[in-house]
DNA sequence: CCGATATCAATGCAATTGCATCTATATAGA
DNA sequence: TCTATATAGATGCAATTGCATTGATATCGG
């Protein structure tokens, strides 16, 4: 019976913060990122995955279910990445089709140079605001709003 | 002395919950105007600016100030929606420079249909996934990360 | 083995965004 | 008043995004 019930205020208040402050920090990130003179925080995360996956690098297909950016941006995100560099594609042999996506060491150097940056912005946006406590409750509560079925 | 410390843990974790559910929630509920045929997000945020203007109206540099847009996407955003016929552009007397943008009629009948959708994406994504103290905490540590200086 | 269907990735094209700049009016200061 | 600067808003152009589709290989059912 509460299928198509209208939000609460205090689910639209809610609702409404999230908006408005995951705008706000992800713009000052990205600013500080561009005063940098470093890419856009989208690098990041592919460079961060591939970071993680180690020499074995990462089917296309996996980043897209690690950063949930589009098939389309992952593939025109990668050619980027791949003209600038920071990331190699070798061809995968059990499957023609695909495709495997490896950080260069480039790559690593820029993803650390990036860090520096996103890190500290981090650090100063969300660290210096709230306590640890703090932190792991809106952690946590932010979990529960997760889509079912999505890793970390 | 904390100036330019790392971010620690659960800062860390925070931040990329508050990244990875932000966008998922933005996704859904554009996923779901789509799916109703309705325009997008960006021009609910618009129209309801509007709304609550009243008759009155809003100047652009209003909107920017209360939406977080850019100057320039406000500025092609209020094209669209005149072209659409949910808003007007009045000249204003006192500044030669500027304008008053006004909701129409059919602004307003776009705006509630649209939140119909957009209201029941809010209720299922938000408010059926937390109790309302718990909307009210998270609403509250959303807060103080906000930038200084923001309003609502 | 064969055709139907599914999956992986790329891409043409339109719409939107971002950047820098531009026009026009307003305001401040000499 | 006249010039310099600031503010409001629009816009040309490049980059990115979104959508739909395509090309290529894989897999499944018979």
């Amino acid at each position: 019976m509460t299928e198509k019930a209208d939000p609460s205020p205090a689910a639209i208040k809610a609702w409404a913060r999230l908006m408005r402050v995951s705008r706000q920090l992800v713009e000052r990130a990205e600013d500080a990122l561009k005063d940098g003179g470093l890419p856009p925080l989208a690098w990041y995360d592919v460079l961060h995955e591939l970071a993680e996956a180690g020499e074995g690098g990462l089917r296309p297909f996996q980043l897209i279910e690690r950063t949930l950016f589009a098939q389309y941006n992952i593939s025109r995100l990668l050619a980027r990445l791949e003209a600038d560099g920071l990331v190699e594609k070798l061809r995968v042999a059990d499957d023609g089709r695909g495709q495997t996506v490896r950080i260069t060491g480039k790559g690593r150097e820029t993803r650390r140079r990036m860090w520096a940056v996103y890190g500290r912005s981090i650090a100063e946006l969300v660290g210096a605001k709230l306590s640890n406590d703090d932190l792991d409750t809106l952690s946590a509560l932010l979990g529960r709003l997760r889509h079912p079925a999505m890793p970390e």
